[in-house]
DNA sequence: TTGAAAGCGCTAACAG
DNA sequence: CTGTTAGCGCTTTCAA
């Protein structure tokens, strides 16, 4: 293993280990000629710099990093490329990072901050409480945060940019009801879920009272266990607990698609067919669905666009340019194979 | 953004830096009760160690470091939870890397052993070269391969777990051949690809000549463009070229579940019935396949085990404990509803 | 344009 | 058991 150091390749330059540093870091006052040969040594040498011993120093680096908060997620999958592309593109390097299930992100920033002083963070996923926000102002780091509850943020050098989940998940009820389906049961998050779950459960409550139809809690499914709301497994179990309170609806929204697909799947093996039987929704519009068959019908959310925004208010934010502090994109009412007339 | 160091807690303590870094470090040589009053007033203060301080000093952390190539494959999904579970589970720290399509693995794991001299690697996907091995015997940190194609490796410290991906290989086609296909085409990856791919397709290729039946080239799709052959996306526009060449065949054997899922969608908007026209076939057992309709007839690699099986080769390594330099998993021929006989 | 030297925050000898 | 001290490898004043 070897160890080269900025002082090997001083001594191998007969120049001073800050003339190296000057070389590596592209210091404007240092003579060509001497920067190219320390250059070529370096390459030769084959030395990479410290990076630890360059971020206790430094009081920046030129890295965004990108907080997630649920790997498992398929919603996010279609991101990282779209987020590693525009984050490089724009000369800064990208770090994904990944936040534990039980680990506060705010946490998490707070420490990356110190550690590796990145120019920004975005935040994929999860979920800010009110308290959370004063801790973010000490960051003092920009940063924008996607596929999250909070959207009024009166943090400065902060953005928010992603779907109304409220409204959307609104316009997929009014789709369904339409379709002339008046009982819709729902399969939401945890029920005390602060976080994107509840929105949408919220905006399907808000639908049904404003078109005068009143909400039935049965027909409302929150899990108290700590499952993940996001996989195909949870809505495979969790149709079964609703099928078995043998209750009267005829539509099934899911608060995302991996919700539905399981349902779906469950259905099937039941031998109950979607949409004869019940129509079947979902949210997020994953990737997959397209491939699907049936396809789901879902709220589109546009993903690649919104990592895209979210680098580009950022590197705003960076750059003192003017930005939005939120950025709400429309959700795409998907129509598939799983929705039909009541 | 509060900057307290080891300084502040010392002086805060009446006591010295050292004695601070032996309560954070959990030093035998410690008075409990200086112990108890330090940590008390770190967490009061909110303090947390500098990491890059620490890693510049210290020859060794305590973080297993996980770098994965292609974070988009679906199938290394179900393997974040187990290798995260295992890994903390042992007293280790987790650390997921994401390799970029196109970094070098091996140089990414050099520079981190350099930076965060983990205690060990795991190595998800990418493709090591003959010429690499020697490289990794400089990392000189324990580390394991999986979903790899090197399986022979003379490197110390190091093993690799997964399934044999020729003799799988062999095995999907030879169900083929039993169900009376003779014809049998096969959507691999890049013609350069020295990596899974590849092993699939001559896995493909040894199953019928052992079957004495000759290979048809025109039957063996391998791109030359740098597409990523993992995703839904490459087989949805590869089964157009396939089915424009008006070649005769009965089954279509995917390299990858991914794959086969564009395939199949393809073929269900052009009206092509599976398994009626064409029988299709997968690799890999992605957990959405159980989803799917039809499900697809797949090599079900153990994924779970399999990341289960990395940890723990991997502690023993690290421990000095014997263990197998090569595992091998046995995949599972999951029957489908995409195949029937010829 | 370059070099000398002072730390960044921490760990680990080495003394006490 | 605890304190003093010397760096880890680098960046960055400050002089030259």
């Amino acid at each position: 293993m070897s160890k080269i150091t900025i002082r090997d390749v001083a001594k191998q330059c007969n120049v001073s280990v800050s003339t190296v540093s000057r070389a590596i870091n592209n210091h404007p006052e240092i003579n060509q000629r001497t920067r190219n040969i320390i250059l070529k040594k370096i390459k030769e040498l084959g030395y990479t710099p410290n990076s630890n011993a360059r971020n206790l120093k430094r009081l920046e680096t030129n890295t965004i990093a990108v907080l997630i908060k649920g790997i498992g997620n398929l919603f996010f999958q279609p991101m990282f490329k779209v987020l590693e592309n525009e984050i490089t593109k724009n000369g800064y390097s990208f770090l994904l990072y990944k936040v534990e299930e039980q680990d506060n992100e705010i946490d998490v920033a707070l420490k990356l901050s110190q550690d590796i002083k990145p120019k920004g963070i975005i935040f994929l996923g999860g979920c800010f409480m009110d308290e959370d926000k004063k801790i973010l102002e000490e960051i003092g780091i920009p940063f924008v945060v996607t596929a999250i509850v909070s959207k009024n943020m009166s943090i400065k050098n902060s953005a928010c940019v992603g779907v109304d989940d409220f409204l959307e998940s609104k316009k997929m009820v009014n789709y369904l009801l339409s379709l002339g389906h008046k009982k819709i049961a729902i399969i939401g998050s945890r029920y005390d879920d602060a976080s994107i779950g509840m929105l949408r459960v919220n905006g399907y409550k808000q639908a049904l009272t404003e078109n005068n139809i009143s909400i039935d809690e049965n027909l409302i499914f929150t899990t108290t266990k700590n499952e993940d709301p996001y996989t195909f497994e949870y809505g495979y179990k969790t149709i079964d607990i609703l099928l078995d309170k043998k209750l009267d609806f005829s539509a099934i929204y899911c608060v995302s698609d991996a919700i539905a697909i399981g349902v779906l799947k469950r259905l099937r093996e039941k031998g109950i067919k979607s949409p004869r039987d019940y129509s079947v929704v979902g949210f997020d519009g994953l990737e997959i669905n397209d491939y699907l068959n049936p396809t789901i019908t879902t709220i589109k959310q546009p993903v690649e666009n919104m990592a895209l925004t979210a680098c580009n208010v950022l590197f705003n934010i960076i750059s003192g340019k003017p930005y939005k502090k939120v950025v709400t994109f429309e959700g795409e009412l998907f129509v598939g194979q799983t929705t039909d007339k009541r």
